[in-house]
Order: C-alpha cells, then sequence, then structure tokens
DNA sequence: CACCGAAATATTTTT
DNA sequence: TATTTCGGTG
C-alpha cells in the first residue's frame, strides 16, 4: 500500500496523528474516534512512508483481543508480517522477553505462569506453615496486598506501607511467597511486568539490545498503564525513534488493579511530545447519546478536558426503564430483544450490559424463559475451570514433572487415597531433601518413608505420569492432551452423570483437545514451535495469558451479555444497560473519593458503547442473595443526563412473569384487556398497594399463579402486578 | 481417607 | 440463591 492511500479516508485530525513527524506523540482519543484506526495506519505508515522494518515495530496493547484486532487490521493494510512480530499485550511482550532471556532474569528454563486462584493456593499454604491464621489474615488479602506492591514495582525488602491492618504479616507473606517462586520458578501476572523491567534495568546489553530493536513503539489504552509499565515503556522507549501513546483519560477504568490515569500527565513531562493530537469526531454514537455521554462525564474534575462531537444526526432518545424487580426488568430485556428481532433486527445487534457478574443470572433465566438466544462473556474463563486447570496441570508435569504447583493440584485428582495428611509429609521430606514434590515422592516409594497405603497410591500416581510422558512422547500437541484426559481419568471424575454441568465440563474437555489442534494449526502466540515440546511449552503459556477459547468467537446469532469492562473497545447498535441503581452502579465498593469518579468513567464507557440505540434500566426492588429483598434508587447518574436526551422516564416494561414464560417459551405475552374478572379484582377498580399507594385496575391477565392485573397509581404511573404477590386491598369493586 | 449433608459465605471490575 | 468449606460418619 502507498503512504498516500495510507491517509485516504481519514479525517484532519486522524492524517496528522498518522502522519505525525518521527519523535514521541500522543493521542488524545475519545470513544469511537477511531483509534485503533489511526494506530493501525500509523504503523502502516511507519512501515511504508518511514520505512521502519516491521520487527522494529512495538505495539502494546491491554486485552489479547484488541492485539488480536491490531495484528489483523495491520495486516490488511501491510500484508501479514509473519507470525505476530511485535503486536502483543504487555504480559504477552514481557513474557516473550523473559523466555528468550530466562537466564538474565533469573528463572528456571521451564518457569510457569500462574493465575490469581494458584496465587491463593500457595499464599494460603504459606500461611499455615507460618503458622498465621488465615482467619485473621486472609489469604486474598495478602493476595491483592502482594499484587498492589509488584503493580508499583516493589519487593518485599522495599514494600511501600499501605496503612492497612495486618500489613506486617502481609509483607513476611509477601517475603516467603518471593522465595517460594523464586524456588519452584513460578511467575505471576504482576511478576511477569516486574521481572522483565528489572531484567532490563540489572542487564545494560540487553537494555541496548531492545532499544535498538524496538525503534518504534506504540501503545494503546495508554490510561491503564500502572507504575511498572509505564516505567518500562520509559525505559525502552524514551529514546527511540517514534513513540506514540493513545489514550482517553475519560475511559480510564482500571485504578481498581494499579492503572494511574496521572501516567498521561507524567507522560508529557517525560516524553516531552512532538505533538498532540486530539481526535473529537465520534463516528459511533448518534447525538443524543453523545450528548449525553458528554454531559455525565464532564461531572468528573480531574479531566484533560475534550468534547465529542458528531454529525449524524440527532438519532433516538436514550430509553430509560424502571422495572418493579429485577425479574421484570429482565423480562422487559427479552421481551425487548424477541421483540427487535422479530422486527428484522439481529440479535447479535444487541449488547446488554451490566456493572458485575451477578446480575447475568436473572437475565439468563428470562433470556431461556423467552428463548432468546444469548451468550455470556466473561465469567469464568474457559482457562480457569477446575477441570481445565487440572487437564493443564497434567499437561505442565509431563513437560516438567518438578512443577510442584502442578504436582500438589493433582496429585490427589482425581482422588486416589493421597490425602492432606500425606502431602503435608511429602512437602516436609521435599524441604529436608531440597528436591521437587516429585523427587520427594520417588523417594517415598522407594525407601517406603510413609505408610505403606499411601506408598502403594504414590506409586500408582508416578507411574500414571510416566505412562502419561511415554505417551506423549514425539506425540502432537492434541494426541498429548488427550492422553493426560484420558489416562488421569479426569472426565469421570467431573464428570461421572448426565447433569447439565457434567455434559459441561465433559464438552469443556473435549474443548481443550480441540483448542490444542487448533493451536498448532493456527498459532496464536509469537514463539515458533518447531519441536512438540516446544508446542506443549507454548500452548501452556497461552493457555495461563488467559486468551480466550476459539469456540468463544464462533457461533450463531444471540445477543450478548457482559460486564462494561469487558464490553470496553467494543461497539453495538443497541446498548441495554441493567441494574443502574446507586449501590450497584455506581458500586458501593467504589463510592469514595477517586472511586466515585472512575466509576462514572465507568458509566461513560457504557454509554458510548451504543451507536444507535442505548436503553438503561434500574429496578425499584432488588433480592441480594435470595432473600431481603431492598428497596434500590436509580443511579446517581441518571441524573446527570439531560431530559432532552430521554424518552419515556418510568416506561414501565413488566408484562409477564418469568414463571408464565418459562412454561409457555414459545408463546408471546398477549395484552388482553377488559373486564373479566380476577379474584374479586376486575378492571374499574379502586385498590389499595402497600407501597404504590391508591390507583385503578386497568386491565386483567392470567389466573392462579399467574393472575396480573394492571393498575394505575396516582402517584407511580401504570404497572402490572402479580396478583398473588402484590396484595392488594380492594377499596371500590 | 472419602463421602455426605450442613453451615457459612459471597458479589466489583481482569491481564 | 449458588457455591464453597466444614464436620461428622463410615
Amino acid at each position: 500500500m502507498h503512504a498516500d492511500d495510507i491517509l485516504d479516508r481519514l479525517n484532519d485530525e486522524q492524517k496528522q496523528a498518522v502522519s505525525a513527524p518521527l519523535g514521541n506523540s500522543l493521542v488524545l482519543a475519545g470513544a469511537g474516534t477511531g483509534k485503533t484506526r489511526v494506530l493501525t495506519h500509523r504503523i502502516a505508515w511507519l512501515a511504508t512512508h518511514e520505512r521502519m522494518p516491521m520487527g522494529s515495530i512495538l505495539a502494546v496493547t491491554f486485552t489479547n483481543k484488541a492485539a488480536g484486532e491490531m495484528r489483523t487490521r495491520v495486516a490488511a493494510l501491510v500484508g501479514d508480517a509473519g507470525p505476530g512480530r511485535w503486536v502483543g499485550t504487555f504480559h504477552s511482550t514481557a513474557l516473550r522477553l523473559l523466555r528468550s532471556h530466562r537466564h538474565e532474569a533469573r528463572l528456571g528454563d521451564e518457569f510457569a505462569i500462574i493465575d490469581a486462584d494458584d496465587q491463593l493456593r500457595i499464599i494460603r499454604t504459606l500461611s499455615i506453615d507460618m503458622n498465621i491464621s488465615v482467619d485473621q489474615v486472609n489469604p486474598r488479602n495478602t493476595r491483592s496486598y502482594i499484587n498492589k506492591q509488584k503493580e508499583q514495582g516493589r519487593r518485599h525488602a522495599n514494600a511501600v506501607r499501605l496503612n492497612q491492618p495486618y500489613e506486617s504479616e502481609y509483607k513476611r507473606i509477601y517475603k516467603a511467597y518471593e522465595a517460594r517462586c523464586q524456588k519452584e520458578s513460578l511467575v505471576d501476572f504482576g511478576e511477569m511486568l516486574l521481572r522483565c523491567l528489572e531484567m532490563l534495568r540489572e542487564h545494560e546489553d540487553l537494555l541496548r539490545l531492545y532499544r535498538r530493536v524496538f525503534g518504534n513503539v506504540l501503545v494503546d489504552e495508554f490510561q491503564d498503564t500502572n507504575a511498572i509499565q509505564y516505567d518500562w515503556l520509559k525505559l525502552i522507549a524514551k529514546d527511540s525513534a517514534s513513540f506514540m501513546a493513545v489514550g482517553d483519560d475519560d475511559q480510564s477504568i482500571y485504578g481498581w488493579r494499579g492503572a494511574e490515569v496521572a501516567n498521561m500527565n507524567r507522560l508529557l513531562s517525560d516524553f516531552k511530545p512532538v505533538s498532540v493530537h486530539r481526535l473529537e469526531q465520534n463516528y459511533r454514537s448518534s447525538e443524543h447519546i453523545l450528548q449525553a455521554a458528554n454531559s455525565v462525564i464532564s461531572h468528573n474534575n480531574s479531566r484533560l478536558g475534550k468534547n465529542l462531537w458528531t454529525d449524524q444526526g440527532a438519532g433516538q432518545p436514550i430509553v430509560l426503564t424502571r422495572s418493579v424487580n429485577e425479574h421484570s426488568e429482565a423480562d422487559a430485556v427479552a421481551t425487548f430483544a424477541k421483540d427487535y428481532a422479530m422486527n428484522g433486527g439481529k440479535y447479535e445487534d444487541i449488547a446488554v450490559l451490566y456493572r458485575s457478574h451477578a446480575l447475568s443470572r436473572v437475565l439468563e433465566r428470562s433470556f431461556n424463559g423467552y428463548a432468546v438466544p444469548y451468550r455470556i462473556y466473561g465469567g469464568l474463563r474457559f482457562f480457569e475451570r477446575a477441570e481445565i486447570k487440572d487437564a493443564l496441570a497434567y499437561m505442565r508435569l509431563v513437560a516438567t514433572p518438578d512443577t510442584d504447583f502442578a504436582f500438589a493440584r493433582v496429585v490427589n485428582t482425581p482422588t486416589r487415597g493421597i490425602g492432606s495428611k500425606s502431602i503435608e509429609r511429602l512437602r516436609e521430606i521435599a524441604l529436608e531433601r531440597g528436591v521437587s514434590l516429585f523427587r520427594a515422592s520417588e523417594a517415598v516409594v522407594v525407601e517406603r518413608l510413609l505408610p505403606a497405603r499411601t506408598v502403594n497410591s504414590l506409586e500408582k500416581f508416578l507411574r500414571l505420569l510416566a505412562n502419561m510422558r511415554k505417551a506423549s512422547e514425539g506425540a502432537e500437541l492434541s494426541e498429548i492432551a488427550d492422553q493426560c484426559i484420558r489416562l488421569s481419568g479426569l472426565v469421570d471424575f467431573h464428570a461421572p452423570d448426565k447433569t447439565e454441568t457434567s455434559i459441561g465440563r465433559r464438552e469443556n474437555l473435549q474443548e481443550l483437545v480441540n483448542a490444542c489442534s487448533q493451536f498448532v494449526e493456527d498459532p496464536v502466540g509469537d514463539e515458533e514451535q518447531g519441536t512438540p515440546a516446544s508446542a506443549l511449552r507454548a500452548f501452556l503459556d497461552h493457555a495461563s495469558l488467559g486468551e480466550e477459547a476459539p469456540q468463544m468467537e464462533a457461533g450463531g446469532d444471540a445477543v450478548r451479555l457482559m460486564t462494561v469492562h469487558s464490553a470496553k473497545g467494543l461497539e453495538f447498535p443497541v446498548v441495554q444497560l441493567v441494574g443502574v441503581e446507586d449501590g450497584i452502579f455506581p458500586n458501593s465498593m467504589a463510592i469514595n473519593e477517586g472511586g466515585l469518579e472512575e466509576e462514572r468513567r465507568l458509566f461513560y464507557v457504557a454509554m458510548t458503547r451504543a451507536m444507535k440505540e442505548l436503553r438503561i434500566g434500574h429496578a425499584e426492588v432488588r433480592t441480594r442473595y435470595g432473600q431481603g429483598q431492598s428497596i434500590s434508587v436509580p443511579s446517581r447518574f441518571l441524573a446527570e443526563i439531560p431530559e432532552d436526551n430521554t424518552d419515556r422516564m418510568f416506561f414501565e416494561p413488566a408484562r409477564m412473569p418469568s414463571a408464565y414464560a418459562r412454561s409457555h417459551p414459545s408463546s408471546r405475552p398477549s395484552l388482553a384487556k377488559g373486564g373479566d374478572e380476577l379474584d374479586g379484582v376486575r378492571s374499574g377498580a379502586v385498590v389499595r398497594h402497600a407501597r404504590f399507594g391508591e390507583g385503578i385496575v386497568l386491565a386483567t391477565e392470567g389466573s392462579g399463579d399467574n393472575a396480573r392485573v394492571q393498575v394505575e397509581f396516582k402517584r407511580f404511573g401504570s404497572k402490572w402486578l402479580v396478583l398473588g404477590y402484590a396484595n392488594l386491598q380492594v377499596l371500590e369493586s
């Protein structure tokens, strides 16, 4: 592609950013202003106009999805640059450097990546070993302490004071945790970045090398960088030929995991960008949506400031809906989706967004009831499921039997008579002799160090591992996975019966095998995987980096359900927000100084996902874990949306109770209005409700448990109520 | 040591 | 409500 073509079909601001002179530049790109476009075109510009080799261009993003997107879009512009080159997430890039220089990084040859769950297990056993009460010093809190320190680049020795209770215990455990990870060659997410940073700091030659290699550095979502990511960028990119950071301070929503918006300001003084570009023309949303979003975000104080505009016309006003409770809200969303599809729309045009995963459960029920196809994103990710992690642990042991955390995970999974006591003893023996659990087990078997029953079980387990390794020799990756699953007996253990969960688990395990063959065919990572052994290692890394299983992207037309966080970077013709109530959104855990502004930014992100239609719902009553209904107050953010941009305040959508919908999945509710009588209540009757006060019955519908009436209340407008639940007092019939 | 039912506990967001 | 942990029994 020619240099001129690259600038084609870009607006003036975008053109300037793409063709900016070499040196440092900052692009402030509002939501929907073509940020990814600018980044990919900039890469193409560097490659063609500036004649930079593709291998000299490092582009980092936060999510795998964004990295993948960037790869395909760059490939479309300048052709495939080989397997990925240097386009990846912060974590995958750091990991790649660590793998290439494990010696300089002081890591073992086969270091393994551990996730949050593994971290917790390690912390728990450490706490117990150290006689620190797990009831008082909560391992979860310890974990968040450790992660926080790492995000700020702190080892235990120079940990920063956080003024938390039990801080000295946290610190002691942190020290032990560092030692344990080092000894077993384990790397957690924070460690990847920290270790990489330290490695470059300690090895001048490597730093020089990579400064030369990465002549051009581009960063996406810069507002989400934390302290070490920033330092890392500064270290390798401060004097590079070109450096471009793209970000939007209004979309900084990861403060809770260490992201510092202040890095945007820091960049101005540290990198002294030769050019700053502002992208303010929004191509995504209609005017109503954009104006409302602008209005909401303007309530934040700490902003760099910008105002998005569009020439797409007013579009539809935002629909604000109020429902009596979460079930009615969910039903309203389901029926809306159904209507939308029946009028020629596609389900996949619709995204239902919520603040936390917990809100998806009610939606699922209603969607099932109304037979609306849906797909939930996020939640328990594929590679985090217990059965998958078990299978991966076996695969890990095939690669490296000395990996203690994998050994400990599956030595008794499926149960084979090696209980906690035996494992404890095994640990002691391993510690005494300074060997891995695997070696310790061998010794126990040979020297008969434990009760005969345990020794037998251990011997069987070791034989199992040996068989797996033998079966895996020279085998294809998917064959290895298949053997691990089969020989271990994980299927029978996790999926013994015909229940839905069992079937799901069985499918998951099968899917793991599929993912393996997929991975070999179409490698996602950047490292070459010549031999089956290196393919195995690469796959384990891939799995540990939490990349989504390929199946998620496939599938038919369906509504998408996800958290606002995971919707970042995406856009949908129709966005439905649910549970927009104070305490949920903004979340009660976050209503404090900095927290509220971040919640508002999150709300802003949610609103700006919508292209044509934005619907925002809240319920009057919401049940929290099964019992104890609490009255909900609409989110304070709703008051920040101008009246002019909204429509049908207090729209009352409840039409049909879920129970009915469930028993008649295909039928649509018919709104029979008439004078029929139900339990002594007929239309025209005057009734009183405990909460809504006096009203007139407009219509009745259904019978028995499904009997419902529509009541026009004096102060609350018209509502559908379930007779058995509403407890109406008839004043006048 | 494994299994089962009871009790406790949890809901903020994720690379 | 849904899931995990605990404690008692076999």
